[in-house]
Order: structure tokens, then C-alpha cells, then sequence
RNA sequence: GCGGAUAUGGCGUAAUUGGUAGCCGCGCUAGACUUAGGAUCUAGUGGUGAAAGCCGUGGGGGUUCGAGUCCCCCUAUCCGCACCA
């Protein structure tokens, strides 16, 4: 073996851990760069291909930039709560903190061998008491905190207490729950708890009955974005919508913060653009319309408030506070009827039924501020209570919904927006509602005439004259609910008086996870922490039984890395001073509105504490592309679709004289075969399966008078094999009116899995296709012999084979990109590969395989390329015999030139995370200096230095062969120098009209008319010119020379 | 439905940002060597054609001396959001 990557990865990885190489500290002499990958939950079936990715791509440019002088921070940790352990412990009475230790291991080793650069002394584990300290902190913080609207800022909840005091609600405007209003007086004379009811109002970590995501067999709350489609994210299962009470972070008081500060971040457009949908702002304006006949105003918020005229009924939510307020007597038995049926809907239910029309009319009518009409006031489930105000004015003409709506129960619809330069026509004949957002008003009174745009303004204008409404903005985000009824995650540093939640002293923290003996919520429900004895502070009030949510640990982790092992603070000013905040962030998209937001909001506060000299977390953002995996397929032979494939192929196309359909469906009973001329009825089975349905069958065909033919699979294929036409002879002597019994007991088929190679004509009609472990596979080659022991079922298998090129005998298998998951038995271990390949290898392969952010399929045959190239760069340096052998000699000029070419497209590569480009110029110089045998010092020097950010374990063995004795990480990287590139001549394109026809070499100092002059006297181009002048020639230097006839 | 992205050989991809389309790697073909191997090395490899050449970056149009790249229209795929008033 020339190069033993085994031996030497080893020794680097052991150099590096015994001399701390990849240890940071805070260096003023140098600037700092901090590049992070996202938080890894450590999950129980360790790391595939996919996830290193990332973490390759951010060790190289962390490499790359201390190479280049910075002071790098690359830390690295675990986000250790979360479900899965939990859900294991409550199977099987293991301890989260075992699993979770288990796994983390695991994901360490695997790590290790990869040869990361991190420092690993900044590890931080979200369920280590010392880092969750200061995420109780933080909570405790948010609750003593209130969000001042004026200032922009949150402020401490005493500052609210003291103005109360003096001024009560007066010249108040902060972030609440429900507007409030009282005097200081009313305030003084509140008891302690009211007053504490008033205060949870403001804080921004509050407790609050709110409408939650209960998801039953996980036993817990949900935060949105941790719910699709009405399912939980983690383990699919159903979700309802249920009022309970919660802990909630206020992140509604920063929505506008969180959407403008997008502005100022490096992210790509697509993640930015997921998050503006997510915060989903929107400009309108809140109207109140009176109810007649009683004192009741119902405030709508409408962007459209241009359409005033048009509206023509009012719709509410079912879950509207004022629905049973306002119904007649004479509706209230429908509307409680459909509330109830609303309510019993799971939001997947109610997903499903988005286009259905349904509602119900209370009675009661609402009155247009503007015209004074009379509108019924319905409720519907297509009005959401969490959006706006839980109640629309309906304009039917202009909105799809409330057109569909208006249909439904033929409520009027009158037209208000014309399009430009049209006349308005008479809505009944309309197909669909106009929704379009620019057009002129019509119908309109004094809005006639104007855009909509214009008409907007001009109506909330005179909302605000007459008193009835306001312009205001509305956002979709909701405050993130912050509770779950779990074990495996922080407590709350909350404890109960009289009924109300209290902030333990921050003296108290951390306040630990408590043992318990079982893992399930109580028999009355309560959370698994109920369970826990003792569970009261020393004055013997009962604390908090929920704990935090998963992203309560992972919203400020950047922060602690800065300072991991500070006990007296979270991280302290100068370490914060220094780091800032991240400057390369790299991880999955699918974090899009889950942690990146929270994290964004967690770090905003911390900003207006004081604490983070930096609001935005993370200033750039690559988001990786997932590697998806290749299957492979073997195809089994389904001998039931044989037969049937087979006996149809005789009975199609009248070959019997009558017409036979396929697949003939009565009801529940589904036939192969029927002939509707003669009625018969012929189905094809397992003999297990014949008899279960023979009498029933028998009694069907009877009732109908149909003939039935029930064939054992087992009489196909021996006729097949022995030549014979039993089946055959049957079916004919049917046709013929014969007597022919139902059904004749047969021997069974002994079941022998049988397999048909890729190729074999009309395999997709009688076999199905199973996915086979890709190790067994090898050019899409199946091993048989591996594939018989690789499962029990298969010792017997047998296989119909194809020939190759050589007339050999091989098993083809199919091949599918599908994602890379355990039962496709696609999985690609980044060991195995690290085991057969090398890190370096590994390293410089994932890299080379695209642009990072692209997703692409693991091809696992590629990767003997880049282990080519990592044997061809360690040649350079040895002899045939595989001696050390440089050479002190100095460079010529194309060596050189090979080497600075690379310097630049390194530089320019890394800063535009165009890594694969970069592998691709490396393979490109080592060919170059390959063919040029050079093996001067002062090109491989360099060249060493460069490949290490990607293949830091050759790069480390072949420093120290060239002479060094510190760490390669600690070189420095070598300066481009372009006049090393430059060459005195340019071989030119020389096209004519476009089309380049020949090269030509020249000088590249030549003047335009000097090259005219020499291209139009080269002997090639007088076949182009055809004899006649140019009437152009473009010069472009050292680019192109076209000539235009 | 709305929004975003993408489309280049058999495959993953590249193209100095308007200047030789297909770099690099896989695969494939041929050859060399050999202790016959899923090893290594050398050469070739977009299509078509004997060749000159012609065609070719999802499709159609346009701008330009010149378009994978810019503009307009269409198609397909992927991702996100979605009764958001």
C-alpha cells in the first residue's frame, strides 16, 4: 500500500486531542471569526452521510480562515432534550439521561473519526444543570419583563409597577394579552393577586388559558411549528385543538423587529421569505360594526377596506366570545349544533375539509358604520379565530371565500372594484368572485371613482373621523406556547402562591430535574413531574410540573459557547465583547420557522437587556442540501400477478370467441375475470385464499346466476410445467355452457421466493419490487450469495438471471433516488466509508459532489475518484518506491503559474462556499503537476497548506515530512500573487458570425488592428471568409476575436 | 391558489458573470501490466456523420457581432405557505 490512511488519520487525531491544537481562546491580537453548525439532537441511529455535510463544509471554512489569520471559534454540543429518549423511557423505564448519554457517544465517535477541528472544551449539553441554569435564567428574565411599544424594547415588569402606581393604565402602550384600563387608585386597591393577574397581562413569559395543539398520544402541547398538517411533527400523530393553561413567550411584542431585521442579515431569499410568511404581516384596517337591537360592538379587521360597500353579511368564528351573545333564540339550536360539530373536528379533519361550505346564521345583524345597511351575522369555520379578530365583514364580489359562502346560502353580492376602463356587470353571472387588487371603485359613494389603493386611504380616514375604526397592522405569528407536559426537559423556576406563579430567587438556580420512578403523565392526568417527591420550595410551596420545550435549550446555545464554563453569569461581557455573534451559521433548512426564530427573538431580548452587543444571532446562513440515498431493488416474483398476467393474455382480445373485462367490481367483491355475455366469473389465488372464500362466492354467483371458476394459482403453473390445459379446458368448457365444479381442492405450491433480473422482458408486470441492502450491491451487480444469507426468508431464494456483455450470468438490480432512511436499507455509514476510504477522503467527496445547499443523490461509487486523487496528491511526494522525495530546486514558471491559478480559485471558492469547485481544482493542479513531475518544495509547501482545511490528516502527515514541526493548523495560507498567472500570449477563439472555427495564439499585447490584421491573413480563415471583406471584427483582448461577414 | 427555487452528456456537475458549452469525477469503450482484481496505469468518450461539417444547455420568441448566462411567453420538477379576511 503506497499511502496507509488508517495509520496516519489515527496518529493526527491522537496529536491533536493530547495537544489541545484545536483549543480557542480570546486572542485582541487577532479578529475573531465564528463559525457554527446547528445544535445535532443526538438521535439513536447515529449519524448517515447526510448529516456530516454541513459539518464538513463549516470545518473547512473554519480551517480555511485561521489559516488566514483569524482567531476562529468552532464549538460544538448537543441539543440532549427531546422526545425520542423520552418516549423510549416511558417504553421501557430507561432513563432519558442514559439514552441520551448513549447517543451522544456515538455521534462523538463518529465525529472524532471525520477529524473535526472543533473545540471540543466549549461542549455544552442542553440538559446539563450548568448550562440550563441559564436557560431558567433567561426565563425568569422574560418573565419579569414587559414590552414597552413606544421604546421598541422590553423593560423590567417593575417600571410597569411603578406606573401603575402613579398613573395606572394611563399613557400605557405595551404588549398585552387584552387591552386594560384602570387608575392608579383602581390599581392600589387590587389584592395581590389581582394584581398579579393584571401583571401577567405584560409579561413576556406569561401563563395564560390559550387555545392549544394537544397532541394525545405524545401526552403534550405543541408549539406551531412543531404541528403539520394537523400532525405532530415528531412521530406523526393526531393533534387537536384544546383550551388549556400555559406558559407563553410574548414573541408577538417582536414581530415587527423579527420581520425588518431580516433586512439585515446574509441569508438566502428563500428562508428569509419563510419567515416573512411566518410573522405574515398585513396592513388593513379594525371596523366596528354595531349589532342592532343590542349593545354589543363587533370589531373586524379587514386589509380591504376599500370594499365597505360591498359587504353584504358579517361572519364569526364558531369559537367567538360574542356567538351566543348575539343569537336570536329561534337560531340558537342550530348554531350550538354546529359549534359542536365544529368543535368536534380534529384540525386535520377540518384541514381536509377546506373547500367544503358550511355555517350557520345566528339571527342577529350587524350594521355597516358606513351605509347604515342591515348585515346577518353568520358563523363559519372558514373564519379563524386565531387571525385578526376572529370575525370578517364579508364581501362577497371580491373575496373567494365569502363568494363561495354568498352562493351557498344565497346571500347578495354587489360589485365595488371594477377592472380599469370596464363596466361593472351584474355579479349573478359571475363564475367566480374578482379578487384583483388593482381596479376603480364603483358603487362606492364618495369613494366612486378612485384606485384601490387610493380608496383605502381615503376610507380609513373616514373610519377615524366618524370613530368606528382605525388603521392596523395585524401578524399572523402567534405567542409561542412554552410548556410541555413532559419530563425530559427543563423545569420552570416557578413556584405557586395562592394560586398564582411566582419567580424563584435566581439564587436558587439551577432548580434540578427531580428523579421519578415512571415516566408517564399521573393516573389524573397531570404531567410526569407530578410524580416527583417533594416537589416544593423550601417554604413548602408546590413548583411548576410542566417543563420547557425543546427549543428553550437551543434558542441561546451560540451564547454560552462564548463563554461555556462561566457559573457567575451566562457569558460574560468581554467574552461577548469579543465573539459577537455567529458569523457562519450552517445547518438544514428545516429549521426555517422553528428554532431560527426563536433563537432570533431570545437573542433580541438579551439585546435589549443589555447582555448581547449584537441583535441578530446569526449574521450569515447556509442552509445545506439533504443527500438523498440510492436504493436498490430486487424483483420478486408475485406468482399470483404471473397467473393472472398469464391466463388474461388467453382470455383478452375474444381469443375464446367472448368478450372478457379485467378487475370486475360488484360492491365489495372484486373478480379477476368476468364475461358479461355468459356470465362468468373467474378469480386467480393462493389455494389458502380460494378456500376462505369459496362458499360465500359460491352463494353470491348463485343469487346473480353467474357461473363462478375460482383457479388455484398452484393448476397455472403445472400447467405451464407439465404442458398441460387444465385451466384452459375449464374456461372453454364455461364458454361452451358446460357444467364446471367451482372450485377443486389442490396440493398447494410449495412458496419459493423467486427473483427476476432487472432486463427480463415484461418483468414489471409480474413482480414486485423489494428493496435489497445496498451493500449487497456493487454496479448494481447483485451478490445472490449475500442476498440468500442476508435474510431468512430468502435462503431458498432462486433467481432468474441476465447475461452480461460477456456472456456470464448476473443479477441486475433497479435503482431509485429516495430519501435515506433504515427501511430502504439505503443508508450510507460515514464509519464504513471512513474505514475504507479515509476521513480525507470522505471529507473531500461530500464536498465534491455539488454546490452545498443543492440536494443530491449519495452516489456511492464516485467516491473512488476523489480516492484516487488523495493517492495521486501523496505521489507527488514520494518516489516509485514510496520514499519521501522532494526536491529544493526552485519553480518554473507553469508550475507556478499551477500553483497560483489554485490559490485564487481556493480563495474565491471557500468565500462563495463553492467547495466542489474548489475539489474540482485541486484534482485539476495535482494532474498538472503530475504530468509536469514536480516535486519542488516550493510548490508542495503551499500546496499543503491548501489542501488542509479539506484533508487535514495527509495534509498534517506530509507537513511533517516536509519539515515541521508545530501543527499545519497553524501555518499560514500563501498570498496570491497574479503576475505568476499571467502569460505573455493568449491562444484567441477566432469565430466567424459567432461561431468559433479555429484557435489562434497571439501576444497579448498586440493592438486590435495588429490582430485583425493576423487573423484575416491566417490561412484557415480564408475558408470562412469566402472571399469577401468583413464588414466587422470585434476584439475582445484576451477573450475572443469574432469576425462578422 | 400564492410564493421561492431549479432545468446543461448515461450520472453528479463546471463555465472567468454576455465571449471556445461540457472542466473535474463517476460510468462506459479500447489497450497495457499482472500473483485474474470490486487493483493500477494509458488513451478515448455530447449527438450525428466516412469526412468536411451540421445539430446541441426543458420548449417557443426577442435583444446582441456573440446568449447556458439578459428580456418576454410556456412546460416540467422540487420546496415552502395556504380558508390569513
Amino acid at each position: 500500500m503506497d499511502y496507509n490512511f488508517n495509520e496516519v488519520e489515527k496518529k493526527w487525531q491522537q496529536y491533536w486531542r493530547d495537544n489541545k491544537i484545536y483549543k480557542v481562546d480570546i486572542d485582541h491580537d487577532k479578529p475573531k471569526f465564528y463559525v457554527l453548525d446547528m445544535f445535532p439532537y443526538p438521535s439513536g441511529a447515529g449519524l448517515h452521510v447526510g448529516h456530516p455535510l454541513g459539518y464538513i463544509a463549516s470545518d473547512i471554512y473554519a480551517r480555511y480562515k485561521r489559516l488566514k489569520g483569524f482567531n476562529v471559534l468552532h464549538p460544538m454540543g448537543y441539543d440532549a432534550y427531546g422526545l425520542p429518549a423520552e418516549q423510549y423511557a416511558i417504553q421501557t423505564g430507561t432513563h432519558p439521561a442514559v439514552t441520551t448519554e448513549k447517543n451522544i457517544n456515538r455521534y462523538r465517535e463518529q465525529m472524532d473519526k471525520i477529524g473535526f477541528c472543533y473545540d471540543w472544551d466549549r461542549e455544552v449539553r442542553t440538559s446539563d444543570p450548568k448550562y440550563y441554569k441559564w436557560t431558567q435564567w433567561t426565563f425568569i428574565q422574560l418573565f419579569n419583563s414587559f414590552y414597552c411599544n413606544k421604546c421598541q424594547k422590553a423593560q423590567p415588569i417593575g417600571k410597569l409597577i411603578a406606573h401603575f402606581e402613579e398613573h395606572g393604565t394611563d399613557g400605557i402602550n405595551a404588549a398585552e394579552s387584552k387591552p386594560m384600563s384602570f387608575t392608579a387608585a383602581e390599581w392600589k386597591a387590587m389584592s395581590e393577586k389581582e394584581q398579579q393577574e393584571v401583571l401577567m397581562n405584560y409579561r413576556l413569559a406569561y401563563q395564560a388559558e390559550a387555545l392549544v395543539n394537544w397532541c394525545p398520544e405524545l401526552g403534550t402541547v405543541l408549539a406551531n411549528d412543531e404541528v403539520v398538517d394537523g400532525l405532530s411533527v415528531r412521530g406523526g400523530f393526531p393533534v387537536v385543538r384544546k383550551s388549556m393553561k400555559q406558559w407563553l413567550l410574548r414573541i408577538t411584542a417582536y414581530a415587527e423587529r423579527l420581520l425588518s431585521d431580516l433586512d439585515n442579515v446574509d441569508w438566502n431569499e428563500s428562508i428569509k421569505e419563510v419567515q416573512r410568511n411566518w410573522v405574515g404581516k398585513s396592513m388593513g384596517a379594525s371596523v366596528i360594526f354595531k349589532v342592532e337591537g343590542k349593545d354589543i360592538d363587533l370589531e373586524v379587521f379587514t386589509t380591504r377596506a376599500d370594499t365597505l360597500f360591498g359587504t353584504t353579511f358579517m361572519v364569526l368564528a364558531p369559537e367567538h366570545e360574542l356567538v351566543s351573545a348575539i343569537t336570536t333564540p329561534e337560531h340558537r339550536t342550530e348554531v350550538e349544533e354546529y359549534i359542536a360539530h365544529a368543535k368536534n373536528r380534529s384540525e386535520r379533519e377540518r384541514m381536509a375539509e377546506v373547500r367544503k361550505v358550511s355555517g350557520a346564521f345566528t339571527g342577529a345583524y350587524g350594521i355597516n358604520p358606513i351605509t347604515g345597511a342591515k348585515l346577518p351575522i353568520w358563523i363559519a369555520d372558514y373564519v379563524l379565530m386565531g387571525y385578526g379578530t376572529g370575525a370578517i365583514m364579508a364581501v362577497p364580489a371580491h373575496d373567494s371565500r365569502d363568494f363561495a359562502f354568498a352562493r351557498h346560502f344565497s346571500l347578495p353580492i354587489i360589485q365595488v372594484v371594477t377592472k380599469p376602463g370596464t363596466e361593472p356587470t351584474d355579479p349573478a353571472t359571475w363564475e367566480e368572485s374578482f379578487d384583483a387588487k388593482d381596479g376603480v371603485m364603483v358603487n362606492s359613494g364618495f369613494l366612486n371613482g378612485l384606485t384601490v389603493k387610493k380608496a383605502i386611504e381615503r376610507m380609513i380616514q373616514e373610519l377615524e373621523k366618524l370613530g368606528v375604526g382605525t388603521g392596523k397592522t395585524n401578524y399572523r405569528l402567534r405567542d409561542a406556547i412554552f410548556s410541555r407536559q413532559r419530563y425530559w426537559g427543563e423545569p420552570f423556576p416557578i413556584y405557586y402562591k395562592d394560586g398564582m406563579p411566582y419567580a424563584m430567587d435566581e439564587s436558587k438556580l439551577p432548580l434540578e430535574l427531580p428523579s421519578i420512578d415512571e415516566y408517564k403523565p399521573t393516573e389524573n392526568g397531570e404531567p410526569p413531574l407530578a410524580r416527583a417527591k417533594n416537589w416544593v420550595t423550601e417554604e413548602g410551596y408546590p413548583i411548576e410540573t410542566n417543563t420547557m420545550p425543546g427549543f428553550a435549550g437551543s434558542s441561546g446555545y451560540y451564547l454560552r459557547y462564548q463563554d461555556p464554563h462561566n457559573d457567575k453569569e451566562y457569558f460574560s461581557r468581554e467574552a461577548n465583547d469579543y465573539w459577537q455573534n455567529v458569523d457562519l451559521y450552517i445547518g438544514g433548512a428545516e429549521h426555517a420557522t422553528g428554532h431560527l426564530i426563536y433563537s432570533r427573538f431570545w437573542c433580541k431580548f438579551l439585546f435589549d437587556l443589555g447582555l448581547s452587543c449584537k441583535e441578530e444571532p446569526f449574521q450569515r446562513m447556509i442552509n445545506q442540501g439533504m443527500i438523498q440515498g440510492r436504493s436498490s431493488f430486487a424483483y420478486r416474483v408475485n406468482i399470483e400477478k404471473l397467473c393472472e398476467h398469464a391466463v388474461w393474455y388467453q382470455l383478452k382480445d375474444k381469443k375464446y370467441g367472448v368478450e372478457f373485462v379485467r378487475d370486475f367490481k360488484d360492491g365489495r367483491r372484486r373478480f379477476d375475470f368476468f364475461c358479461p355475455e355468459k356470465g362468468i366469473l373467474i378469480e386467480i389465488n393462493r389455494v389458502g385464499n380460494l378456500e376462505k372464500v369459496v362458499e360465500p362466492w359460491k352463494e353470491y354467483a348463485n343469487e346473480k346466476g353467474y357461473k363462478l371458476l375460482l383457479v388455484p394459482i398452484a393448476d397455472v403453473v403445472r400447467d405451464y410445467v407439465k404442458g398441460t390445459n387444465k385451466v384452459e379446458q375449464k374456461i372453454k368448457d364455461l364458454i361452451a355452457g358446460k357444467d364446471v365444479p367451482a372450485y377443486e381442492e389442490v396440493q398447494p405450491l410449495p412458496s419459493t421466493p423467486l427473483f427476476v433480473s432487472k432486463n427480463v422482458t415484461d418483468r414489471e408486470v409480474f413482480s414486485d419490487p423489494i428493496h435489497v441492502d445496498i451493500n449487497l450491491v456493487h454496479n448494481d451487480i447483485l451478490d445472490t450469495i449475500a442476498f440468500t444469507e442476508w435474510r431468512d426468508d430468502l435462503k431458498n431464494a432462486l433467481f432468474l438471471f441476465e447475461k452480461d456483455k460477456d456472456g456470464n450470468n448476473v443479477y441486475i438490480c433497479g435503482s431509485e433516488v429516495e430519501k435515506m432512511s433504515k427501511s430502504k436499507y439505503n443508508v450510507q455509514n460515514p464509519d464504513d466509508l471512513v474505514e475504507k476510504y479515509g476521513a480525507d477522503t470522505l471529507r473531500l467527496y461530500e464536498m465534491f459532489l455539488g454546490p452545498l445547499e443543492q440536494s443530491k443523490p449519495w452516489d456511492v461509487q464516485g467516491i473512488e475518484g476523489t480516492y484516487r486523487f488523495v493517492r495521486k496528491f501523496w505521489r507527488l511526494f514520494h518516489n516509485e518506491n514510496n520514499e519521501f522525495c522532494v526536491s529544493n530546486e526552485p519553480a518554473t514558471a507553469p508550475e507556478m503559474k499551477t500553483l497560483h491559478t489554485l490559490i485564487k480559485k481556493e480563495e474565491d471558492g471557500i468565500e462563495s462556499i463553492s467547495f466542489n469547485t474548489v475539489v474540482s481544482a485541486f484534482m485539476i493542479c495535482v494532474n498538472e503537476l503530475s504530468d509536469l513531475k514536480c516535486n519542488k518544495r516550493e510548490i508542495l509547501e503551499p500546496l499543503t497548506v491548501m489542501i488542509s482545511p479539506y484533508a487535514p490528516h495527509i495534509a498534517e502527515e506530509l507537513w511533517h515530512l516536509l519539515g515541521h514541526d508545530s501543527s499545519v493548523v497553524n501555518a499560514s495560507f500563501p498570498i496570491y500573487d497574479e503576475s505568476k498567472t499571467v502569460e505573455n500570449s493568449f491562444n484567441y477563439p477566432i469565430s466567424f458570425n459567432g461561431k468559433m472555427r479555429f484557435n489562434m495564439e497571439l501576444p497579448v499585447t498586440m493592438s486590435a488592428e495588429e490582430v485583425q490584421a493576423a487573423v484575416l491573413a491566417a490561412p484557415e480563415a480564408q475558408k470562412w471568409m469566402e472571399g469577401k471583406t468583413p464588414k466587422k471584427v470585434i476584439f475582445v483582448p484576451k477573450k475572443i476575436v469574432n469576425v462578422v461577414i
